[in-house]
DNA sequence: CGCAAAATTGATGCCAGTCAAATCATGTGG
DNA sequence: CCACATGATTTGACTGGCATCAATTTTGCG
């Protein structure tokens, strides 16, 4: 039963994958769509161009930099990292994305993807070709509906990070933003695995790794988190969610 | 004829008010709508729901947080400013738009504006109901496609200033970001007004006021742009692109 | 002209980055 | 099963870039 507690593959879910139409109920992207208002035989037609993906295992790439861009894809399990490499080399981590989010939108302006998502421990993904959901969003106002507000809200969290925040304040921030969009999907929001390691959050933050070890030290010390390895327990909410509040309220 | 070098009212344009239609074919969103592949006949059905608004002067708000979301909006002349305003008062520089460009797109997710949007001098817009201009989405494909391209795009826009970069990145960035984004509209890349404040471009790249001043003035004495008051010209756009590079080409 | 706001300039301090080294976790081969 | 290698994480000492504070100059406008 650590499904429910971790976001990681979930045998009791992957039991469903005979049948096509009830897996596909519990799909990433049909969650998405029927908490938007879509109605059951709207997506019927999605399902007919959904392809499942996976399992693909840490470290495998969903896509690269400068492949074509045909497709979108929802995570159904696991976490996605998505990130580019600039002409220096260096690396910079553009997001993680957990189980229900959407990935590849920012692809949409431009024939190829424009970074790259790699898995960051055991991936599902379900696949939708864009131009064949976009003829279907034709035919379908909740679905276009549906792409413009998931467009939308990319807008909007990409703009979050990009103040002059604290380290202290980042670091509150990503950790309730982690704790508030797993509980969206049904996940412990009190404790749960950081999928990804130091050096990946400290460049998500834009911190030196060895900030992001202090921060979390210190977050520890005084009562706020509980560490342990890649665990962790949120232990006094109230105050985390004071300290990220300026950067998730605005 | 300062109307081509700055990003002013241009009363050459504004001539043809009496006639929409010939108007409406020089208004921002049906250019973008244009380079992008829709076709004359689909341009005379956006024409029928677009509501020409201003002029607004400066101060003048074209929406506010919290207002309901109804429509996003073409700018045609000036630039406006999209800002939110923390808990604590602060305000937070979110862009700002040129002739051309769209405003109220981050707005979709969401029944209200998530952001306030002033004019920063004399203004005109197209403004496009956004559930009609939805259901003619639905009919028009280019349409549509156009709507998410402008949407993927902001995406990746949003993210550009949210590394760790240096204040002269940022500052080259931004004069070199500026200059393409007039230069796209026909407006001289090299010679063209800083339409903003330096606190508010301060607040834009997230530096001190102080910072901005010191940076233009170091650029200034070392050759590469001269500035007079808020009027800029790019006497070394090379080298001004060198230390962009790593931000605009990521 | 005269006031208020904006912009500039200088002096100082702090947060977080950098460098360096120790510690821990994990997997491998003997 | 243990010794070791390797990479990730942590910890400490130091540094630097930018913010902050303060004072002055300039601009905009009635």
């Amino acid at each position: 039963m650590s499904g429910v507690a971790f976001p990681r593959l979930d045998r009791s879910v992957l039991a469903d994958d005979g049948d096509a139409l009830t897996f596909c109920s519990t799909c990433a992207f049909s969650q998405v769509c029927l908490s938007q208002g879509m109605d059951k035989s709207s997506l019927q037609d999605l399902h007919m161009l959904v392809e499942h993906v996976g399992p693909l295992h840490a470290g495998e790439h969903v896509f690269r930099e400068g492949d074509p861009f045909e497709a979108i894809a929802a995570v159904r399990a696991g976490t996605v990292k998505t990130y580019s490499v600039d002409r220096d080399g260096r690396e910079h981590v553009l997001g993680f994305h957990l189980p229900g989010e959407v990935i590849g939108l920012n692809a949409i302006d431009g024939d190829h993807y424009p970074c790259n998502a790699v898995a960051l421990d055991t991936v599902m993904l379900c696949r939708f070709s864009f131009p064949k959901i976009s003829v279907l969003a034709a035919r379908l106002p909740g679905l276009q509906q549906t792409l413009f507000r998931l467009l939308s809200r990319d807008i909007g969290n990409a703009s979050l990070l990009a103040g002059d925040w604290s380290a202290d304040e980042r670091m509150a921030a990503f950790l309730i933003g982690l704790s508030r969009r797993l509980a969206a999907r049904g996940f412990s929001p009190d404790r749960f695995q950081l999928t990804m390691a130091r050096t990946d959050i400290a460049n998500y933050l834009r911190l030196a790794p060895e900030t992001v070890s202090r921060v979390l030290k210190r977050f520890q010390d005084e009562g706020m988190v509980r560490v342990d390895r890649r665990e962790l327990e949120i232990t006094a909410r109230a105050r985390l969610e004071g300290l990220a509040g300026a950067i998730l309220r605005g």
